[in-house]
DNA sequence: AACAATATTGATAATCATTCGCAAATACAG
DNA sequence: CTGTATTTGCGAATGATTATCAATATTGTT
């Protein structure tokens, strides 16, 4: 963790780029998502978060999870009949596979599948701004 | 309308057939979604209801329309940060296109994606059991 | 057609995730 | 260090959906 020190500063220089204070919460919370290899929900965020801020408070972790997501710093996903999820937004693009079983989320990557959404949307007239494709699955 | 007392008819078998009591109220519904070329949320579903059944509750509404689903006799979506809506369950299996400037929803089908789906759930272990692709977009 | 057994309804309260309002605390430009 | 605009924490409010429960309607059986 010799690099956190940096790691923060990098931070505390996105938000300020994005037009906002960097706050111990939005730190808290950067780090925290910075850190995930999951998938998050809110609750579970703000129990990570308070391990590095103790007196952060959910209404502030949802608060800066939407404004977090709004300065495209992190990305939102709300899988079905489930609250909605947080991921870094540092990683290559790509959708999820949802296990029924388990609630278990893995993630795939499909250039043919990309390029085929944004022909059929052009046929129709669209350009592609995003898209949502979850396949909810059973194990095999 | 001289086939709507038929229509009723198989409606009835239908709920049945389902084990379900048919009541004038989810008939009503089946009637008003049978009759949707569009998407419509609950809210709506129950004012074109009202039409049929002018008693007919919200509660209800809400009710019928998870009962319904449960039985596979209508589709349930819900888009980002819109509520629920609902269609027949009765034509060729598609996926959407959602206006992002109008709200409008589009219809596509692609047996080139569906393939595509398989195949990498397959690859991961896994069988798809349902998906959700939607492509949010803007006029070109 | 009438009856009992059971499912469904309507009205309303409860729940759940999320957002809001506002006074107190904090960040940061000067 | 100071003033001002942001942000926070708390709790109340919201909006969509679900649960509760007494009253009503449906269905299988006489």
């Amino acid at each position: 963790m010799t690099e956190s020190r940096q790691q923060v500063e990098k931070m505390k220089t996105a938000l300020r780029q994005a037009g906002l204070r960097a706050t111990a919460q939005r730190l808290a919370l950067l780090q925290v998502i910075a850190e995930n290899e999951d998938h998050p929900e809110v609750e579970e965020l703000h129990r990570r978060a308070e391990r590095i801020d103790p007196k952060i408070s959910i209404a502030t972790v949802y608060r800066t999870v939407s404004v977090l997501e709004r300065a495209g710093m992190i990305q939102r996903h709300s899988f079905e009949g489930a609250r909605a999820r947080y991921e870094r937004v540092d990683k290559r693009h790509h959708d999820h596979i949802v296990d029924l079983e388990s609630g278990e989320i893995l993630e795939f990557q499909s250039n043919r599948i990309e390029q085929l959404q944004s022909e059929i949307a052009s046929q129709m007239g669209y350009d592609v701004i995003h898209h949502r494709l979850e396949l909810y699955c059973r194990k095999r």
